[in-house]
DNA sequence: TGCGATTAAATCGCGTGCGATCTATATGTA
DNA sequence: TACATATAGATCGCACGCGATTTAATCGCA
């Protein structure tokens, strides 16, 4: 009754695969919804962040999503050209570009910000304590691995 | 004492960024050590998978990593440039292809299997009984995502 | 003040992921 | 056998992620 090794899970013996292939199966899910957004899902977390603090740098916004600028700049100007978004330059600090919702920006973050979260995990079938004590246990190892590398 | 929100982990409670951002922290960790053999974090999937069982169809291998052959033909096409495999038709059924290592694949896949996993994990400070628990909760949740979408 | 060092962002190239489509082979049913 | 259907891979275009480099602005210190 052993599975065989060729079925699914012959690499769910690897945190990192466990990690990776839990990444894939939330992108999958989140796809659709975010499709009627016209929104990816890293343009999503920029939203988000955004909706919780306008007006943000882009270091800033790498700081929180763990992404650097070669990552974020096509990015935002992505959000730029659908109107979501400006970018401007700071007048103190010229090398520093601020990011900032537009009106639209502000209506479609709300809408993310809420369509997503605890609810549709409900539906997916886990309960808010499983959900933290999850992420607690990612968000430590996480720190880990940044330590480590 | 709060962190502010615009600190590091202003989107530490969604749990799919948990997700997220610890993939981005596991590929940071892997990649000088994948660097070195000259192979990227999905193509070293495929060679574990492979050391496991030689001789897999494209179709197999997508099912354990959960890829489909618009990504997985042409990563393998470049293990094949790389040398570590061979891509051939099955006599039998001309619609598959079969991928096997080659001797050289055969030893990088043995390298590769074993310089990465627990030993890695125990340096970066977890240990084995928690990296099975966070493992399996990661499993669990990736097959209630997958029945979900 | 001047000039090298630092910093923030942008640019470029490559390798994924993936939706959409295409090709070739195999299957099933009349 | 003949033809519609199904299946396995391959191809194409686009958006990340990231190493490497570049550009522009600021800082630091003599």
């Amino acid at each position: 009754m052993t599975t065989p090794d060729t079925a699914r899970g012959a690499l769910d013996d690897f945190l990192c695969f466990g990690v990776y292939s839990t990444g894939l199966a939330f992108n999958r899910l989140y796809k659709p919804l975010l499709d009627r957004y016209g929104l990816t899902y890293p343009q999503y977390l920029v939203m988000v962040a955004l909706a919780r603090r306008d007006d943000q740098t882009v270091g800033e916004l790498g700081g929180q999503l763990f992404l650097e600028s070669n990552t974020l700049t096509p990015l935002i100007k992505r959000l730029e050209a659908a109107g979501l978004v400006t970018r401007q330059r700071d007048i103190t600090d010229e090398r520093v570009v601020r990011v900032r919702l537009t009106q639209q920006g502000q209506s479609v973050a709300q809408d993310v910000s809420t369509c997503v979260p605890a609810e549709l995990m409900e539906a997916v079938g886990i309960s808010i304590e499983e959900i933290a004590a999850l992420n607690q246990s990612l968000v430590t190892l996480r720190e880990k691995l940044q330590r480590a590398a």
